[in-house]
DNA sequence: TAGATTGTTAATCGATTAACAATC
DNA sequence: TAGATTGTTAATCGATTAACAATC
C-alpha cells in the first residue's frame, strides 16, 4: 500500500475523484454529524449507506477514494469519519465568504445558520444599489460592490455567493474573479463563465422545482397510458 | 422508427431516462429563454451545447430520450425547442405549490420571481409558529400547518416545499404526504424518508459551498505538493 | 449543389455492484 | 472462536463520445 494511502489526516491523495463522489461525500458527512449529535459511536458502510439510499459497497468505494477510514468487524467510528470527511472536503479550516445582491435570496443566505455550523463565515454583504449601503443585515454591513477589491482582500476572503438578478451575474462574477476569489456558487438562473482556476457551483431554485415536476408528470403520464 | 418516438407534442417516451439527462434538459431549456429573449430563431447542439459546457452528441443524445426535434442542416428552432422541452418537464402546465416554513429562507422562496416565470406558483404559506398566521408575506398569507390538507384539497396542490429547521423536516414531509403532495423540495439539512409514490430533491445550502471548497482545497494542496 | 447539422449506431469510457480474503 | 465488516479487485452496468448516413 502507497503511502498516500494510509489513513492519515494528512496526505489524502485527491486525484481525479468524480464530482458525484464529492457530493455523496457531502451527504455523508452530514448524516454523520446527525448520527454524532445522538451519540452513535460507530457505523457500518451499510447502516450509513441505507440511511441515504446508496449500497453498502458504495459507502465503501467512495471512502477509498481518500484512505482508510474504518475497522473491520466494527464499521467507522462516527467521530473519527466527521474529522476525516471534514478535512476532505476542505471544511476543517474556515472559509470567509462575501455575498452579492442583498435581495430577497441574499437576506436569506445571510440569515442562514447551516453556514457557520459547516465552517463558512459571512464576513461581507455587497449590492450595487448604493441606496443599501451602510445597512446592517443579520449583523452584516451592507456596503457598496465597488469595494469589493478592498474587502476581499482586507478579509482574504476565498469563496463568493451570487444573488444578483440573471442580468447581472456574470458581470458580478468577473468582478470576484478579477478581486482573487477562488470560488463561486451562483445562485442567478443563468449560465455564468469562469476562468479553470476559479471553480463554481450553480444553484437554480426554478430548476429544482422542474426536475420535481417532470417526475410527477411522467408518473401521470404512465398512469393515463394504463 | 416507432411511433412513440415521432416528434410530436403528445406520445413522447419518458422510459427510463437518466436523472443526470433531466438536469440537463432544464439547463437546455433556460439557456433557450435566454436565446429566445435575444430573438435568436434557430440554435445547433454544438453552439448550444457549448454555451454549458456539454458536447453536441451529448445534447442530441440526451434530446433524443423524447423524441426528434431538430432539423438536419438547420439545427433547433429555439421557440420549438422550448416548448417541446416544457412538455417534456411538465412545465407547459401551472404547478400549485405550497411551501412550509416561513422564516428566512420560506420568505425568500416566496419572494422568488424565478418560480411563477417557470410555470409555477406559490398558493399557500403555511407554518407551526400560530403568532405568523394572518400575516400576509409577498402577498401570501401565512396560515397554521394544521390547515395542510384543507389547503392543499382547496387549491389542488401538488407540489411542497420545505423550508423548517432539520428536526422538523420529516415530520412536516409526513405530513405533506398524508395530505396527498407528490413532489417535494426539501431545504431542511437532513434525509428525509418518503414512499416511492412521492418524488424529492434536496437541497442543501451549506452542502453547495462544501462542494467549493473541496475544490478551492484540492487545488491548494496540490500546489503545496509541485 | 455544397455545406451544415441532425438522429442514431457502435466504440469507449467511467461508475456501480458483487464478491471475498483480511481483520477485528 | 464465530460473526461482522472492512478495503479492494474483477465483473457488470450505464453514460458519453465518435462517427457517419440521411437530410435540409
Amino acid at each position: 500500500m502507497s503511502d498516500s494511502k494510509r489513513k492519515t489526516a494528512n496526505g489524502i491523495s485527491f486525484a481525479s475523484v468524480p464530482k458525484v463522489v464529492v457530493s455523496r461525500l457531502s451527504l455523508y458527512l452530514r448524516e454523520l454529524q446527525h448520527l454524532r449529535a445522538e451519540s452513535k459511536e460507530t457505523i457500518s458502510s451499510g447502516e450509513l449507506g441505507s440511511r441515504l439510499g446508496f449500497t453498502d459497497a458504495q459507502v465503501r468505494k467512495d471512502l477509498a477514494y481518500f484512505g482508510q477510514f474504518g475497522y473491520p468487524g466494527i464499521g467507522y467510528r462516527t467521530d473519527e469519519l466527521v474529522q476525516a470527511i471534514r478535512h476532505i472536503l476542505g471544511t476543517d479550516i474556515e472559509w470567509r465568504v462575501v455575498i452579492v445582491g442583498i435581495g430577497n435570496l441574499g437576506r436569506a443566505l445571510l440569515g442562514y445558520k447551516g453556514f457557520s455550523r459547516q465552517g463558512f463565515e459571512i464576513v461581507a454583504a455587497l449590492d450595487s444599489d448604493k441606496e443599501k449601503s451602510g445597512s446592517v443585515v443579520e449583523g452584516v454591513e451592507v456596503q457598496s460592490i465597488d469595494r469589493l477589491d478592498e474587502i476581499v482582500k482586507q478579509h482574504k476572503i476565498r469563496l463568493g455567493m451570487v444573488a444578483v438578478p440573471a442580468p447581472a451575474a456574470q458581470s458580478v462574477a468577473d468582478q470576484l474573479v478579477a478581486a482573487g476569489i477562488e470560488g463561486i456558487v451562483n445562485f442567478a438562473p443563468v449560465t455564468i463563465n469562469l476562468p479553470d482556476h476559479v471553480s463554481q457551483v450553480g444553484v437554480d431554485l426554478a430548476i429544482e422545482l422542474e426536475q420535481i415536476s417532470f417526475t410527477v408528470a411522467k408518473r401521470l403520464h404512465a398512469l393515463r397510458r394504463s
